[in-house]
DNA sequence: TCTAATTAGTTCATATATGAATAATTCATA
DNA sequence: TATGAATTATTCATATATGAACTAATTAGA
């Protein structure tokens, strides 16, 4: 009989509610959210996404990606840009300031990072990922009747 | 230079939203979200707790719980009392419709639970296990100045 | 015994999650 | 080429998360 704290629905909540604050409090020094972040974070890599990227990559749902948007736009961190070839889609932008941010922040992000990293070794760490990913992998969707 | 897909964060999200919904299908089908499910989970183990037994057991912040216990008590499937020892701790107590819906769903929820822990075996669990709990156990509280 | 500190539950303001639905646009194809 | 299907971003209603503040009740200590 499983017990509810050790299923895997609870033991990821959990590990994630003791790794967040330590990146959290960098977060709110840079009056940003975790999605706020995010959203910054994947702009670092490449400079113009879709709002359709952007959810993939950071798993934020549209509908809430709409809102988090909305308010990095307020702050004058990123721009929204409509596409002239496909007007359905909008291309997010940083701003000088939104860059500025990222390049501010990316360095103590990575030193957090680099902090949990030396917790474990590289090969327990590619072991975590590898059990993580078959515990979690998406299956082939099957054919529902 | 970590990847942002690769961080911990974004690992443990990407997991959590993969495999919450083999659980979340079976919560519907109950009228009943993720968390609502999560506090009459709690009470499965023990018939009585207060509200900070069931945040500390569900994770769930207390601000949040109240509006999850409202909604649970409107459907009737737990009550509040009020404790006569300590005025201030109000216990929460399953209704027989909540014992019913537990009784009902506990065996569905376990099936689900033994599905993902076919994927790997025991030893795997258990490194699993012991990996993420290095990486995410809470230190020692530093002494900040 | 009286007051300051604690504690449990709650409220408040704001931000995000979830699923359904919608408007504008583009695509597929008969 | 007209029309239905698919796509992108969005809106809507409801539920939850987050941090600050607040109330009532209890406890600690001078």
């Amino acid at each position: 009989m499983p017990k509810f704290l050790d299923s895997l629905p609870m033991i990821l909540s959990r590990s994630l509610d003791r790794v967040m604050p330590s990146y959290r409090r960098l977060f709110q020094a840079n009056d940003l959210t975790d999605q706020q972040w995010r959203v910054l974070r994947a702009l670092w890599e490449k400079q113009h996404l879709t709002s359709a990227q952007i959810s993939q990559i950071t798993l934020l749902p549209p509908p809430s990606l709409v809102g988090i948007l909305d308010r990095l736009e307020k702050k004058n961190l990123i721009g929204r840009l409509r596409s002239t070839e496909d007007r359905r889609h909008i291309h997010i932008i940083p701003t000088q300031e939104g860059r500025a941010m990222m390049e501010h922040m990316m360095p103590m992000v990575e030193r957090i990072h680099d902090d949990f990293m030396q917790r474990v070794t590289a090969a327990e760490w590619d072991e975590f990922n590898r059990i993580l990913n078959k515990l979690s992998e998406p299956t082939k969707k099957r054919n529902l009747a």
